[in-house]
This record gives C-alpha cells, sequence and structure tokens, in this order.
DNA sequence: TAGATTGTTAATCGATTAACAATC
DNA sequence: TAGATTGTTAATCGATTAACAATC
C-alpha cells in the first residue's frame, strides 16, 4: 500500500500545475525550485517535499523540466481521465459552472444538468440538456456519473445526494450551505462554501483595521 | 496587540456559526462541546480550542447558549458590519453571485458589477446596474467599496485589480485562475479557484480507486 | 571538473488532542 | 452538594523549514 499523502500536499498541486502551465506559455523550458519558490511565495523546501511525495521529477545541478513536470503533475490530479460531470440544480450557479468551457480541456466534462423547474426543463446550455429532476435515476443507471455537482438549496441538496449516494455515486462537488453526510467516509466531498469565503474575507477586513 | 489567530482556527468558524444556525432553527437552547463535536464531526477539544480564542462563551456544567454563542461568533466574523461589494465581470459567474439573495443577511451588500460587454451595460440583476467598466474609477471614488470580487478571465482580473488597489480597494474575493499579487501583504484576497477544487476531487476520485 | 540543485534526513514550528483543575 | 462541562495547560502529532550529502 502507498503511504497516505496528506490533504495539505494536495491542496497546493493545482497551484504548481497553475505556475508550471503560465511557464511553458512563457516559453521556459526549466525551473530550479528556488527560481519556483520566489515566483509563488513559497519555500523552496516545500515545493521539493511536495514533489518528493510523488517521486523524483527532478534532477541534481539542472532543475526540473517545466513541460515534463507539468504533465506528471496532469497525471497524479488525473487530469489525463475523464470525469463526467452532472449539474443537480440548473439556476445561477449551475448554469454558471455549465458554461465554463475550461474545465473540458482538464478532462471534466459535464454531460446534463437536472432542475424541477418546467421552465428550465428542455432547454440547453452549451448544447448540454437541462433534463427533468424526475429522470435522474434512470440517466445515472444508463450513463458513467462520476461527478455530481450540487448547486441547488440546502434542503433539496441532501436529499438529492441521498438518492445520488443510493445510485452508487461516490463523489460530489457541493455549492450547498450544509455538508453532506459522509459517517463512513467513503464518499469523496469538495465543498465550495461561498459564504463561508466571504465571513473570512470579512473577518480579515475587520482583523486589519484594527492592527 | 491582540494575539494573531492562525487563519486555521479561522477556516472553521463560519461552520460553527452555521451550525449554530442550524441549532437555533430546530429550537435547541444550549449544546455541550462534546454534544456539538459529535454533530460536526470534530474533537470537543478543538472547539472549546477554537472558541477560547476569542473568550469564554461556555460556562462550567452547562455548556454554550446557543443563541448567545451564534451572536458572538457572528460579531467577530463581523457580520453585524455591512459591506458592500462590486462584481468586475457580469458574466455567468458575476450574475450568478449578484443573484444570492443570502449574502445580504449577513451584511454583505452588492452594490454594482461591471462588464465591458455593451450587450450587458445598463442592464440590472435585482436591482443592481451593470455599469460600463470605464466608470469603474468614478463609482469607487464616490461609493464605499469595501470588497472587489473578481469574475472574470486572468488577464483582465490581473489589470483590474492593479486599477483598484491604485483606488485604495483592499479586499478582493478572487474567482479568476490566476493570483492577485500581494508582495506586501497589504491585500486581503479570498480565492474561490473552481479549477483547483476540481483537481483536487479528481485526485481524491483516483486515490480511492487504488485503494 | 566545479557549480548547481536535487532528494532526503533532521530540526523546528505550529496545530491538534488529551487531561484535569476550576467552577457553575 | 454532586455532576457536568468548561477553560487552559501539557503532551502529542503532523507539517514546514533547514541543512547537507548525493549527484548531475
Amino acid at each position: 500500500m502507498d503511504k497516505e499523502i496528506s490533504q495539505a500536499v494536495i491542496r497546493r498541486m493545482p497551484r504548481y500545475y497553475r505556475y508550471l502551465g503560465d511557464l511553458i506559455d512563457k516559453g521556459v523550458e526549466r525551473i530550479s525550485s528556488y527560481d519556483l519558490s520566489v515566483m509563488m511565495h513559497v519555500t523552496a523546501s516545500q515545493i521539493r517535499q511536495d514533489l518528493n511525495n510523488f517521486g523524483g521529477f527532478g534532477q541534481q545541478g539542472y532543475g526540473y523540466n517545466v513541460k515534463y513536470l507539468y504533465e506528471e503533475i496532469g497525471k497524479i490530479l488525473g487530469l489525463n481521465i475523464v470525469h463526467n460531470i452532472i449539474i443537480i440544480g440548473a439556476g445561477n450557479v449551475g448554469q454558471a459552472i455549465a458554461n465554463y468551457v475550461n474545465f473540458e480541456r482538464v478532462g471534466f466534462n459535464i454531460i446534463a444538468l437536472f432542475d424541477v423547474n418546467p421552465d428550465l426543463i428542455g432547454k440547453s446550455i452549451r448544447g448540454i440538456e437541462i433534463h427533468d429532476y424526475n429522470e435522474l435515476e434512470e440517466f445515472v443507471k444508463n450513463n458513467k456519473v462520476d461527478i455530481a455537482a450540487l448547486t441547488l438549496p440546502k434542503n433539496a441538496a441532501v436529499e438529492s445526494s441521498s438518492k445520488l449516494i443510493e445510485l452508487g455515486v461516490k463523489a460530489f462537488w457541493n455549492f450547498a450551505n450544509v455538508d453532506i453526510e459522509n459517517e463512513d467516509n467513503s464518499l469523496i466531498v469538495e465543498n465550495v462554501h461561498l459564504s463561508e469565503s466571504l465571513m473570512r474575507l470579512s473577518y480579515n477586513i475587520i482583523r486589519q483595521d484594527k492592527a
């Protein structure tokens, strides 16, 4: 069994990926952990420790090959694999996400939206159909669904997540202001709690005003 | 000078606030750190440590008064203060945020959106006007702007953030896939990097499949 | 080769958990 | 009062940083 890699490390990997992508765009071929650390405002030590959780991607005296490291991190994050996403709730947030074209470039395909609102059902966003919520069960049974994005009010989110769990969906991208119960840790949940994010912003504004 | 409270603690405060709000809705008057810890799947010790950064809100042998603690945490997070927000970029994400009514309940007022797209300029969302991006400077000078939400492509986000910094805006709610440069730590930035969130989800899906 | 920079071990720092005296 | 539960100190755990031998 591989040693468990801490979520603190995982949280940083997409950021490395982003910076390396930017370096490729700038035509940079190689970079040392030190130079990258200056760009990213982190320590070189942390970069080397983080990367070495997954293998030795660098070379002494040379540093890291940008393109190679970029690709390796992409594989670590599973961006070379296609993930099918369904969006539960075709309101403002659900539609906003469905409109993001960039997710597809990194392997995330939105294959359907669901809603209970008759005004929305049947419409399409970028060619992705908004289905009747009542068709959810049938759809999940007949399609490969890797991730369910929950973009609906909290009560509805709880209800639909239990339905989806029953249907075998294991990964949730949760925008609702509630925690998805995950007692036995069999689920994978990523929360995007916008109101909590705003509250932290508010706290830090006040703290700075006081200092 | 007050001792600095770690961001690890701050990150958890809004979640306490949410659970306490739910308890109020359920009519619960008091709760012990132990009972709350079971609900939230954290340790009672952590709850008590976290709260005691800000003061002793409980009572031995009794626990915590739910309503009182809820209000105190609200004050700590500055939810009793009105924060004016402008949204830069009235695309899908900007509009989705403008449509969130719940933010107002906790003191966040969206007072304007800005965009360069002539099709959008002049329209309104929930009575909030979409202004011409060219009017941004004038608007910021004539209004109290506490927070700028950046919901626009990365290059535009970088450009508009430097303009806003010049105009004295200090707090950013950043949805763009880029880091706002904050060399001297004079800014407050909360990032909502959706693609990074998705990548973590993807990593954890793969990890679980392997285990 | 000499210089640069990694990979990795050891040291430090900070955050979490445990324990318990204080006290309601 | 006895029981419950806090506030807080001490112990533990984990994450970050420093240091340096290995090596390209």
